[in-house]
DNA sequence: TTGTTAATGCAACGACCGTCGCTTTTGTCC
DNA sequence: GGACAAAAGCGACGGTCGTTGCATTAACAA
């Protein structure tokens, strides 16, 4: 295997480090999302993450007991800080905006290599911060589209995590699990027809699913219309 | 780690195989997929592999002479049959069907830990392989989309591609990368929104994104419905 | 039948991985 | 300042992985 000198070797001084050992734990996690990038979780090796860090793997090995643990360690630390992201107040223009900077965030190498590596971690470990993780992901469209609920831009029995879900999906899907790259007109096709869909949902609904909650006829538009 | 006597150990005998290689490759490729299902691809290690298959390791290498090439191998022999599937011609109900049967099948723990494995495979060897698997993903609802279309069930200037893919996203998101259930209300609910967007959509999208097609104003909806 | 080739099993080897005992250095409490 | 604990580096060991050379058996061709 080819090792581009990114072996940065700076050796330590032995025994316990002056001033604490913050600065190394963060250049351990640093390195390996590096090492998670390059090569992926099947092949991260800690002695490379060590090599890397400048820190011997008995350093890694005591604090992390499994390269699991420590991957999911360094995951947690780089937590996808949430996107900055003001609301104007236009539904569709916030939701194009949004999940455009999603789908560009998600074709970083960075965010890529987290998210398969979250596939290959060990279950009974990373279960739960797994779990917690992917729960964050559908809070900032679900805020605009309940505000846009409030606001009466969208019918009052529009189920908001669903919708969250079905724009989110296509999004993820495309930039995921079919690695293609995710340009911004097809964000804007998603955003109008999932809108449109959700708008015009419940004049055909009533013929096709019949939903347990009483379909609450709201004021803009109560008439019905057959499709086929 | 606990080997629940799956170690067949059905020594074979040395020398070349009586009645050429093809029952021996396989059991190396069925093999292989089990310890995939069971381990993930970090996990798997061609000695287990080779336990289980009664082969000697040896022979596995000299055919497939990287753990990548193995799973290849093994995935494109186990190559997803397409779903047995005879669209009743009812649109909605054949598209439910449909995404439901792919739903229950990515519940699968094999086609779960096919999808998994494909995000680690090493991309300079699997690249050309997994476009192809990715690529036949959408022929069959894309086929009932454009007999819809065909018909008249839906408008002319849908884009059957995308509809497909807006279709399949969120149950192949829901199932792989949240791996969550996948209920058939979900589906039917997927369905009746896209579709009904599809159907809404060219009524709005005058006013959202000028569309570089020359928005052909077909028979069934030549009104225009400004939203917001 | 006999020699050749193909395909396997077997055993051993080097490399790497994760662990452990030990040493060395730093921080802290008296 | 000195004793003690904390935290790191160092080296060695057993286990696994991928590779290689050799023995063994089956298919095939003359």
């Amino acid at each position: 295997m080819v090792r581009a000198g990114m072996a940065r070797a700076k050796r330590r001084r032995r025994g316990r480090p002056a001033g604490g050992s913050a600065a190394l734990i963060g250049e351990i996690l640093c390195a390996t999302l590096d090492q998670l990038c390059r090569a992926g979780y099947a092949e991260l090796s800690v002695d490379a993450v060590a090599r890397v860090a400048g820190v011997n793997k008995t350093t890694i090995y005591r604090r992390w007991p499994t390269k699991s643990e420590l991957v999911i360690a360094a995951i947690v630390a780089a937590k996808t800080r949430a996107l900055p992201f003001r609301p104007s107040g236009d539904l569709r223009r916030d939701l194009v905006a949004l999940l455009d900077a999603k789908a560009r965030r998600m074709a970083t190498p960075r965010q890529r290599a987290i998210a398969y590596a979250i596939n290959n971690l060990d279950p009974a470990v990373s279960e739960a911060l797994v779990a917690e993780l992917r729960r964050h992901r559908y809070t900032i469209p679900r805020d605009i589209i309940e505000h846009a609920i409030a606001s009466g831009e969208l019918p009052r029995d529009v189920d908001a995590e669903l919708l969250a879900e079905l724009l989110c999906a296509p999004i993820c899907h495309r930039a995921l699990v079919m690695c293609e790259p995710v340009p911004k007109k097809f964000v804007e096709q998603t955003v109008a027809i999932v809108l449109a869909g959700v708008r015009a949902q419940r004049r055909t609904s009533i013929t096709a699913a019949p939903s347990k909650r009483p379909a609450r006829r709201s004021s803009s538009a109560s008439f019905a219309r057959a499709s086929s």
